[in-house]
DNA sequence: TTCGCTGCAAATTCTTTGCAAAAGC
DNA sequence: GCTTTTGCAAAGAATTTGCAGCGAA
C-alpha cells in the first residue's frame, strides 16, 4: 500500500522525533514528486522555493533521518551524489535502467529477482533484506536516434 | 577466459598509452589480489610498499585509465569510496552479497539476470550493456553469531 | 525546562586538476 | 623529440559536524 504522511508522522514520533515545518516541506516534495531521484541539492533547490532561509544540511539531515524510518529509499546512479525516492510497500520490486547516452532513468517492474534471493539464500545461507538491480545500456529513444542521425 | 597482463599491454598501445612502472605495479596489485574489491587508498597503501613515491593522483588516474580499457570494473558499495575488481571475461554474472552486519562482501555466481534482461528488453527496447546486483542482508556467520551471544 | 531541531560556517573526505619535470616509444 | 605520464599541491564537490540559538511538549 502507498506511503502516506500519518504513517511518517508515527514512525517519527515512535523514535522521539517531531515533524518539524522543514521536515514537513521536504516529505512534500517527495510525496508530490513519486517517481523521481531527487538529489539533496535538487530537494534544497525545491525547498528554497517556499523556504528560503532552510539550509543544507536541514536537507541532509532529514534525507538520513528519512532514510533511517524507511520512508525513502537512497539510490546511486554513479554521478557522484546520492538520490533518494520514496520507499513504498508498491515498489520493492523495480529496477531502474539507466541510459548512458542521455542519462535518463526509468524503471522497470519485475519479481524475477525473488527466485534470485532465493537461490542465494539456499546455496550460501545469506539472508537477504534487499537488493539493488540496475542495468546500463541504451534506452529505445537513443537507439532510434542513432539509427536515423 | 581471465584477463593477462598482455591482453592489458595490448589495449594499451592501441590507445597510445604506456606501460609505466607505476601502472604496472598497480595492475599486478590487482591480478594478485583477484575477487579483492579494492578502493583507491587500498591501492595506494599497497602501491607504496613497493613504489614509495608514487602519488595518490596516479592511482586514481591509473584506475580511471584501467576502467576506460575494460580491465577494471568499478563498484559502489555505498561506503563513501569507490572500488575496482578486475573484469574478467569468467565474471560477468557474478553478483555481490553486502553483509548489513559484518560489513563483509562475497559474491555468488550466477546466470538468473540474462533472463530478466531479456524480459526488460523485450518490453522496453532498452539494449543493455551491463548490470550491477547488490544483496544486502546478514551472512550466514552473522546469523550464527547472533543465535548464539 | 528539557530535548530535539535549525542555520551557519567550518571541517572532512574522496576525487580531480594544473603545471613543470621526467620518462616511454 | 614528441607525447604521455608523474608528483605535488591546490582546487572541487558532496556531505558531515560543532555550536549557539530557537522552539515545541
Amino acid at each position: 500500500m502507498a506511503l502516506m504522511l500519518k504513517d511518517i508522522y508515527t514512525r517519527l514520533l515512535e523514535r522521539g522525533h517531531k515533524l518539524t515545518p522543514q521536515r514537513w516541506a521536504i516529505i512534500a516534495i517527495f510525496l508530490m514528486n513519486r517517481g523521481r531521484h531527487l538529489s539533496a541539492d535538487d530537494v534544497f533547490a525545491m525547498l528554497r522555493e517556499t523556504h528560503p532561509n532552510n539550509g543544507i544540511a536541514t536537507v541532509y539531515r532529514t534525507l538520513e533521518l528519512l532514510e533511517e524510518i524507511d520512508v525513502l529509499k537512497k539510490l546511486d546512479f554513479g554521478d557522484g551524489r546520492a538520490r533518494y525516492e520514496v520507499r513504498d510497500d508498491d515498489n520493492h520490486h523495480h529496477h531502474h535502467l539507466v541510459c548512458q547516452q542521455c542519462g535518463k532513468i526509468t524503471e522497470f517492474e519485475d519479481d524475477l529477482l525473488i527466485a534470485l534471493e532465493a537461490a542465494i539464500h539456499k546455496k550460501t545461507g545469506f539472508q537477504i533484506t534487499e537488493h539493488v538491480a540496475k542495468f546500463y545500456g541504451v534506452c529505445a529513444e537513443c537507439q532510434q536516434k542513432a539509427e536515423n542521425g
